[in-house]
DNA sequence: CCAGATTGACAATTAAATTAAACACGGCAC
DNA sequence: GTGCCGTGTTTAATTTAATTGTCAATCTGG
């Protein structure tokens, strides 16, 4: 989301320089400057001050942003989404992408030496799969108990009762899918 | 516009603490709690990632809070909007709220002591009529040449040619009105 | 009732946005 | 050419936002 192309798109169609803005809007030209070339992310009170003197509103700016938005494809690694607390020993989920707009929901899970998703086990609807990249976990479904090695991967039914366990030394880290998305 | 009021809103609607949807969007808790107590206004990236966790977009966001937004009838002395490049000798107009969005324009216009809206006349659709709050001021409309004093007021068709100096030693303030609105 | 956990708010430090002033580039008159 | 605007960018100093750690208040289960 390019806030600084689309703020210099709406300032040059409407004749506006940056001092001029600034001026209307109360800021410095050097400020806007510095917002247009993504070198910093304006405040919400700063951003409010520039739409009000061009004049543009909040929601057309950010509806125009978002409707020409591109299909998003690449998700570096500090966007994924954290869906669980993180803190020493803690299970740690990251989310690719915004799942509520997929019917696809790939996650980033990491457990700790020790970690377990606990006794009582989980079941909810569709199917989840997923490949341990580093270390290794038990994993219980249904009735089965098996060991996973850094390179396996497993596949089931989540209505089935399911348990992870890291009963290793080392974290153990999973990339897995999940459709359709649970929360 | 209340930032922090609709964040809490839909924050609380969904069942996230502060703390939670913090994690969620690589913030802190404090952090949240500043915004949504009005203590500050988030950087557009920060924003971003909050609602990228909960999620909803920037559109959305904004779309709800300009709806609701009680149309305006006050407008502090800072929030007027700044028409010219201000400097010594500058004439200053700022504008009384957002004109586009209304038949009437208003402006607080301040002229320096012999300042001059230029020797080319003035001359534009609509009417135009204003009161001298401090000093006094020069008039011309057609072939006619007035001097205003502190109290006085004129009030013509904007398609008159006219012209503003001042004339005098002190600073000239002038509260004003167009309509329709000029830019 | 108490212990432990969870909540939102606060104060002090750290990180980042904003300012003010200078810089560099490109027209344009002379 | 030289000087002068007007443009957008960059830099160091300042102001503001964000983090960190802590607090009191509010729940919850034993």
């Amino acid at each position: 989301m390019d806030i600084g192309q689309r703020l210099k798109q709406i300032r040059t169609e409407r004749g506006l320089s940056q001092r001029e803005l600034a001026t209307r809007a109360g800021l410095t030209n050097g400020t806007i400057s510095l917002i247009e070339t993504d070198k910093t992310s304006p405040s919400v009170a700063s951003l409010k001050s520039l739409l009000d003197a061009i004049p543009i509103s909040m929601a057309e700016f950010f509806g125009a942003i978002e409707e020409q938005d591109i299909p998003k494809f690449i998700y570096r690694a500090d966007e994924f989404i954290q869906l669980t607390q993180d803190g020493p020993g803690q299970v740690s989920l990251r989310q690719l992408g915004n799942a509520r707009k997929h019917t696809l929901q790939v996650l980033h899970e990491t457990y700790p030496a020790g970690a377990d998703t606990g006794p009582e086990f989980l079941a909810h609807e569709g199917e989840e799969a997923g490949i341990i990249t580093r270390g290794q976990i038990e994993l219980t479904v249904g009735d089965t108990i098996g060991l996973l090695n850094c390179g396996d991967g497993y596949l089931f039914d989540s209505r089935l009762p399911h348990r992870f366990r890291n009963i290793g030394t080392e974290p153990c880290e999973i990339v897995s899918a999940l459709t359709p998305p649970v929360f």
